[in-house]
DNA sequence: CCTACCGATCGGTAGG
DNA sequence: CCTACCGATCGGTAGG
């Protein structure tokens, strides 16, 4: 049947994908040597590149796999049933508790992401936007008057501003825990969007809006 | 009679800052020469260097120059003497309108820092770290009852999340105005401060606890 | 799986 | 001696 060889190949890539990811977290990804990536996990650079086509199809992979486990959590959450509220402080409360468990991944899609090339890149924007579609309709949902407005988006990517910018300063072994911060994430969102005024000029503004540049200040 | 070159020196340094702020922005410290800086600034490499050390002083100095700017804002802000919510209105709202302005600085900052030396990077940190504290004062000021508390500081991070993370995803030719983004930022977060709960076992924690604590970065 | 290499390009500096 | 540059190339190292 099927090649021996498959399982503990598909292990041995797992961990040089993990080691990857550690070093593309701390020293960023072009400052990173396929040598050291090599030396991390054991091997030489000749075995690497069978494990890897290249560097770049590394870095996807990294980007891919923590995506593919973003989706798989929205996934679970809507089959759940949940009305909306109860249903984004389950979503905020699983999304930092994957952040914290691959903290590298989740370092890695947040700040390499420009180095894939453009197809590459697109595949990961494209399951990043999926994911933020839910927490937006759960918004939507919560708010009927966000509907048809602007602020939908943006509201839900300053939630996501919370949770991303959490792991630049949120050390693991520090005193705060990561399931007490999203707590805090969600009182603080949930409190404060019934105090978001939503501009009635917003919902025509589609059409108002030329495609002017508007310099931001 | 003073050296002539100082202001003509001066100018082409800055338009050499901004351009290296441009290139690092978009393609990261490391994956930028300082051939591309010098092809930007419309001088040879020989000429580049007339102009900076190295290249980790240009890093430096844009860090340092966008610091410093962010340094000024708060010192602006405080002799106003305003009350401590009308404090951190003014704020947010000028953060906002200083990230987007510099933007390209502003991303140098928040993802190209760890490319720095060790004391570079020391002196950097401490800078953001005296911006941080003026904001976490003021929330502390607002709600009194966060002092003591291991809370402050967290949710001054949770707004700079939101702000920093804005500048990933907000176009500058987008529909959306910045200032109109800072007023949404405010009104979720003054709207929401108020619904978080303060542990009342975390007041004992900031004693106890040694120098174990969060690097706010 | 290793040693040994390649085309190119890196950051930085020589002489003029 | 200084400055402000240029064309050319240095020693090492990147991905492969």
């Amino acid at each position: 049947m099927g090649r021996v060889r498959t399982a503990a190949f598909e292990d041995q890539r797992g961990l040089i994908l993990a080691q990857a990811a550690r070093l593309f977290a701390r020293n960023g990804y072009t400052a990173t040597s396929m040598n050291e990536v090599a030396a991390a996990s054991g091997v030489s650079k000749p075995t690497l590149y069978h494990y890897v086509q290249d560097k770049h199809e590394l870095l996807l992979c990294v980007a891919e796999f923590h995506i593919a486990r973003l989706q798989a959590l929205v996934d679970e959450v809507q089959a759940l049933g949940l009305p909306p509220r109860e249903r984004l402080v389950q979503l905020v409360q699983r999304f930092v508790a994957a952040y914290a468990e691959a903290r590298n991944e989740h370092r890695v899609l947040t700040e390499d992401v420009k180095f894939l090339g453009d197809e590459a890149r697109a595949r990961v924007v494209a399951g990043q936007r999926r994911v933020v579609a839910v927490f937006a309709d759960t918004l939507v949902q919560m708010r009927p008057d966000l509907s048809g407005s602007a602020l939908a988006k943006p509201l839900t990517m300053l939630l996501f501003g919370m949770m991303n910018w959490m792991f630049t300063w949120l050390r693991p072994e520090g005193a705060i825990r990561c399931d007490s911060m999203a707590e805090v994430v969600t009182e603080l969102f949930l409190g404060g969007l019934g105090s978001v005024q939503v501009p009635a000029t917003t919902t025509t503004s589609s059409r108002s809006t030329p495609p002017k540049k508007e310099t931001c200040s």
